[in-house]
DNA sequence: CTTGACATAGAACGTATGTTCCGGTAGAAT
DNA sequence: ATTCTACCGGAACATACGTTCTATGTCAAG
């Protein structure tokens, strides 16, 4: 996958990093960040040093204790902490299974693993995870493998919102563009050389999220 | 001694850790200290940084490899760095002999002790010196066992001037108002009560410094 | 199912680093 | 002269700390 935002566990870290040496005057240890964080190995902390250092957080100096340095980068994320905002991404959606969701028992993804959106990109910031699509399955919405869907979890919708749903009777999620019409629910694809699908009993659709942003991570 | 700037080690330990800090993004070692201002044993750097502690000009936490914080009185310090100049305190001054001067083979004082004073309580900036006052034989220029007197080493003396002068018949150092009165010079205490002495033969006088300020720190 | 990349935990290791002790010097006070 | 205080140097010591190695588990890819 393309690029990805800090674990919670990464962030927890540049957090306390950012909080200790304000405070203390000096960073701290790969002990303290550690315990800080809960992390029992220091060779953990070890890894997701290094793995910081390469997404350019900060810098290390090699056999030196406390030898880590905050690059600009964290502060101009702290600069602009107002304006991002970190969705989870909670798992991957499929064409042949309900989309996974925030906060339940389903296969949770890696937990930790987040994507972080400027504020100006989405609505609302309520309720929000994000997806990775698997599959060409979601063609028909213009979605493509690898895509990111960010979507709220909401019970309402509105016509024309662009919503996941699960057809229970075929037993597969689309994204779709929904409208009420009359007793009937019409399904339309965002590809308009596709052919939308009428719903004559609602109950056997089951909108699971709102689709707030698709994101496509080039190169 | 009432109270005393830093000695130059000292200083230089405090631009060192300044420097370091901001350059590394973290604090530097005891060895690192040692090794940058040409100090060869730890301990050695641990009892000055101690010292600095209790000058007010650090913290320290014990135990935690580079567990140093600069006060802010550095900060402060260096904030008004331009309105602060700093005088060697080259040795004492008796009334048996004649003054030290700072670059001469004399018994240098601490050779690395310095006052602090502030821009404005002198003229001038060039060739300045302190010495500390010893006896009470200063008393009729108004000094007093335990002054400091800064001195600016200059050739030539204007009529008003309090100077060091050396008379070298009487193997003495006093600190007199100097007034040159046609062929004679005139050396006035500052003691009211004191009979000014006039000297025929300024051949048997040497001026040795003109005082720009006398400080005197009580408590 | 098997493989490989990724993340984690635990333990052992080497060393960077702060601390302590002991001896020595120089100047000032007595 | 003696004592005292401040400062310095060297070495030994204890440990705080970064590094490395092995084992384990997870999950996506093949």
């Amino acid at each position: 996958m393309a690029k990805r935002a800090l674990t919670d566990r990464q962030r927890r870290m540049l957090d306390y990093i950012q909080d200790f040496s304000v405070s203390s005057g000096y960073p701290p240890s790969i002990r303290q960040i550690g315990k800080a964080v809960g992390i029992s190995s220091t060779s953990v902390v070890n890894y997701n040093l290094n793995r910081l250092v390469d997404e350019g957080y900060l810098d290390r100096d090699q056999n030196v204790s406390r030898g880590i340095r905050l690059t600009d980068k964290l502060g101009k994320a702290a600069e602009s902490l107002g304006d991002i905002i970190r969705v989870p991404l909670v798992g991957r959606i499929f064409a042949s299974e309900p989309v996974p969701m925030p906060g339940t028992d389903s296969p949770i993804y890696g937990a930790d693993e987040a994507i972080e959106i400027t504020r100006d990109l989405v609505t609302s910031e309520e309720d929000l995870f994000a997806l990775e699509v698997k599959g060409d399955s979601m063609i028909d919405a213009m979605v493509s493998e690898g895509d990111i869907v960010v979507m709220k979890r909401e019970p309402t919708w509105s016509n024309g919102d662009m919503v996941a749903v699960w057809l229970k009777d075929r037993e597969e999620t689309t994204l779709k563009y929904i409208y009420r019409e009359g007793n009937q629910v019409r399904l339309q694809p965002a590809n308009p050389n596709m052919e939308a699908i009428m719903i004559e009993n609602p109950e056997i659709i089951e909108v699971q999220g709102k689709v707030m942003l698709v994101l496509r991570q080039l190169a």
